[in-house]
DNA sequence: TATCGATTACGTTAAATTTACTGAATTACC
DNA sequence: GGTAATTCAGTAAATTTAACGTAATCGATA
């Protein structure tokens, strides 16, 4: 009765923002089913996963050598037909996170790991691309009432930094004054003493994210622009 | 490599709005485990569903009798030992519908179905009070930005009607004259010729909802009460 | 047939928020 | 000491929200 043989991976779509621009992170295939295309880092749902994440966090660090982020659980996709090997479940995660410090090297079933553009990806291997676009979905619905954005940037940060990641996001500039404005009335931003000098112009302030603060906001869209 | 055997199941969480109350349609288990204990009308992907949509439309159906339902993706459950079966995952589908014109009718291997308030469930068989509250959280936030509580009422409804909806989810009373205002201006409602005469007082005037001009919405929250 | 209770339906106003701006302050560089 | 570039402070009109008052319409009642 319980139906054929299902198998359950677990895919994560990791994004970071890198000089203005939101990036993916993507592993190039090296065996059959798909081989040589770029796919979202994931795999099998091992015995010793006690939970999904937990599966999916092994299977970010083992295919990029990536740990340590923010992950969230995006959307499942489970119809048939979507890998030639037979009926496989994948539950699809969000990951966001920032490039620096990080060192990245593929398994050694894949020939290559690397950040794309989102604006310019690659033809991706199985339902991929379908994944990539419901997390820009979500990303973008994500950054506004959630602190989605501060998971992508340093725990010091300008305004004009923060601002960055929602223009790359939102694909479309926003009014640097009125920005400013709800950001700093909102309360959620801690004011360091601390200064950025990024030209010949005058520095910016530095701002640290305060999960308390952003607790006591209503729990709807906030930050929208 | 494949990991041990994982079993998938889909399990629904119907809501629908009785006498100004949210309810949830539950079944009751005739079998091991949790046997006499109510549980989500759910169960095991075959081979012939082909999306996991499909299984869970099917399983309401041979379970509850009850078909032709909007349907959407909730959440999925996989952490070792929900299920003392073994690995079960669970993709949970949320449902909303009207109880009029329905026929329940338990599948053999359960001993009953029945709409249950929110407000008052019964204990419930393995993790899904788990996904009821995460369903009921899902509904709360769709009724501000989606079509959701129209899936609820038949195609003709008064702004009572509309306003019993939200008021049984909110779990709070709406100021009834902003009410109609906002739902008005909207432009989602079309005023149909017809009025509802439900006690001596003034008839209501139906109203119908229309798709397309909510379309033109921008897709964040505006019923917000 | 006039009044009453209950509910639908329409408006009004003050407060809060959003949007589109003006312009000053600070820095490195020449 | 001026210039370019960017940060940062603020204002004012337009829009939206929130909290109300009140008229219109029905059956029931007397």
């Amino acid at each position: 009765m319980p139906s054929e043989t299902v198998r359950i991976t677990v895919d994560t779509l990791a994004f970071a923002v890198a000089q203005g621009s939101l990036e993916v992170l993507l592993v190039k295939r090296k065996y059959e089913p798909f081989k040589s295309y770029w796919a979202l880092p994931g795999g099998f749902v091992l015995d010793t996963d006690f939970s999904l994440e937990d599966a999916a966090t092994r299977e970010l660090y083992e295919e990029t050598n990536v740990s340590n982020v923010y992950l969230e659980q995006l959307y499942t996709f489970g119809d048939k037909g979507r890998d030639p090997r037979g009926r496989v479940v994948t539950v699809a995660y969000l990951a966001l996170l920032r490039q620096e410090g990080l060192e990245l090297r593929a398994s050694t079933d894949a020939s290559g790991v690397a950040w794309w553009p989102l604006s310019d990806l690659p033809s991706l291997a199985f339902d991929h691309e379908q994944i990539v676009s419901y997390a820009y979905q979500r990303l973008k619905y994500k950054i506004e009432y959630s602190p989605a954005a501060f998971k992508l940037l340093p725990q010091k940060f300008t305004l004009r930094d923060l601002q960055t990641v929602y223009e790359a996001i939102l694909r479309k500039p926003v009014d640097n004054r009125n920005f400013r404005k709800k950001f700093l009335s909102s309360g959620v931003l801690q004011e360091l003493d601390e200064t950025s000098q990024e030209g010949s112009y005058r520095p910016a302030r530095l701002y640290c994210f305060s999960e308390q603060d952003f607790e006591k906001l209503p729990d709807r869209p906030v930050f929208v622009f």
